[in-house]
DNA sequence: CTGAAAGCGCTTACAG
DNA sequence: CTGAAAGCGCTTACAG
């Protein structure tokens, strides 16, 4: 490892061009009162001497770090990959830059231990894929710093939320799989209590419903909370020919372990899930999925944080209202013979 | 957005006290030589009002600000989110917050104006997913932070790299599609001038040199340098029957181009890729491809990271020779009748 | 239009 | 074992 370089701050630019690094920093911020002259001479010094600002220092003394916290599960599921990604070079346009957080798997909220390793870095904003725990809602409020809850409904908690119809989504799913024939249905969620999963499974309840049919009790599942043995059992024993998944990545995990016992999606059964990572990723249609439109959807959560940030009140129509969901048609449900 | 709490500082902790801040900053960071009751009294004073360090303020007079640079081109392919999510997790839980920085496409390399917006955050090490552009070698080193390229081969630079094996990897590849009896074969990568590509280019033809075949000089493609259908309209003319993608998206994307000129993966010819993308994801495995072993390349990558910012000489083995890629087989290759 | 001083919230050296 | 002072590199008032 090399010494390192002695740091250029803004006394060594001062220095060489005779100002002071008050007037310095005055031209490189571009505020009011300084002639071309002094501007060309503090450029080329800077130039000379390859002066990079210390955002550390000029956020401590401004208040204003240019930081926007992005707060998350994992990157695996493409749906937060997909979406922070688009999410993070809005953000890096307007000059900020993202630190990211995650909740390590430890609860599908955030707590006060992720809250407390977020405000320590002192952002401008914070974009979370999870909701507050209760407990939280309040404290969060407090910091006066813009929260967006993105991915989720804001409503309950009185929080900004940039969600899609959900309901309707799972409305979507389950007049598909009506609609296939498929009869003896389940739905395969993630966390009982968490909003957006609650939500298809209550828009799919409803598309059953309208047509005389219903989920039974048992069959509703949550994956991060029970065997995923004890799920496949049941399905298998109680012959489900149809299944909603929370997600595509649940449905992919469903698909592979029923392969495993014989049965074939598309085949021996239907099954689809949410969110069309497979377009994500350029893979070939195979499950069958409910599209959000992911792009528009990130790009209105960073529209919307950054609207935030720049003190402009957003009177634009929500994205749950601009966009409808709909469903892509893929092998694993097919209209039952 | 409400007002914002009054900030809690080290000095409300002194008034609280009636210590110096000197006394309670040395507690919180467990300097040594304080009393027990010192140490309580400090403790309850932080909880009862909430307090929470300034890590920018701590980093900008202490040097280190406990913070890791990622730097990629996107999150959108899986091999980038997927690693990233487990080396981001690795630095969380050692203290450090991971700041993103894209390139945003711009160009594969890191240059000035991506090592700027770096360096004025002041990061305690970097992790790049991309080389550095040839100018940008000596300044990175001469900034004496940790540069760390992952991915890649770090040699040519004089720099650390974590990288499999990746001719091996091509090798692998080329001896899968000769025994399927696939003979017109062809090779898409990504950027003519970025060396993984290269080395799996070079072992796959090295397996073909090895029995006696060779690849075409314009049956080799760089798809985010030529048209894409300028490539198609190649294969399909010249009758190539198999296909190695430098990754497992590029190979999905061809496929989907394919399919729409009526040719079917694993029917028509046979196509493979490199990442093993379709398992992170807990995919029905569809494409034939190489895998690195991506959980443990990205472990080793945070390890080399943490093991030079303790300041620990790292004299295990290099992932390249302590992993070996393999072959993973899908539909998308099969047997020639 | 420019500069000298103060201060952001910490930690580091040093003195007691 | 504890505290008063200085300083990290900037930006913000304020004075000229």
């Amino acid at each position: 490892m090399s010494e390192g370089k002695k740091k250029i701050t803004l006394k060594d630019i001062a220095e060489k061009t005779g100002l002071s690094v008050n007037t310095v920093s005055r031209v490189l911020n571009k505020k009011p009162y300084y002639t071309k002259e002094v501007e060309a001479k503090v450029n080329a010094a800077c130039k000379e001497l390859g002066y990079i600002v210390d955002m550390n220092a000029s956020g401590l003394r401004s208040g204003s770090t240019h930081t926007i916290a992005i707060v998350f599960d994992d990157l695996i599921n493409p749906f937060y990959s997909y979406t922070t990604d688009i999410i993070s070079k809005r953000f890096e346009e307007k000059g900020y830059n993202v630190i990211m957080f995650s909740n390590n798997g430890r609860t599908s909220y955030v707590d006060y231990e992720l809250m407390r390793s977020v405000m320590a870095r002192k952002p401008d904003g914070i974009l979370s894929f999870l909701e507050p725990a209760s407990d939280m809602v309040d404290f969060i409020k407090e910091t006066g710093i813009p929260f967006i809850i993105f991915g989720r409904d804001g409503a309950p908690y009185g929080m900004i939320g940039v969600d899609a119809d959900e309901v309707y989504g799972g409305k979507l799913a389950g007049e598909h799989l009506l609609s296939c024939g498929y009869r003896n249905l389940a739905y395969i969620g993630s966390w009982h209590d968490v909003k957006v999963c609650l939500d298809r499974q209550k828009g799919f309840e409803e598309a059953l419903a309208s047509q005389g049919a219903a989920l039974a009790p048992d069959h509703i599942f949550y994956i991060r909370e029970q065997e995923i043995d004890g799920i496949l059992d049941k399905i298998v024993e109680d012959k489900i020919d149809g299944i909603l998944c929370f997600n595509d990545v649940i449905a992919f995990i469903v698909v592979e372990a029923l392969e495993a016992r014989g049965m074939e999606a598309g085949v021996h059964y239907g099954i689809m899930g949410f969110d069309n990572v497979q377009q994500m990723m350029r893979m070939p249609r195979f499950l069958t999925t409910v599209d959000v439109g992911c792009y528009e959807f990130a790009e209105k959560g960073a529209e919307v944080m950054l609207d935030l940030l720049s003190g402009e009140e957003t009177e634009k129509p929500a994205f749950r209202d601009a966009h409808k969901s709909f469903l892509v048609q893929g092998r694993s449900t097919v209209v039952k013979q």
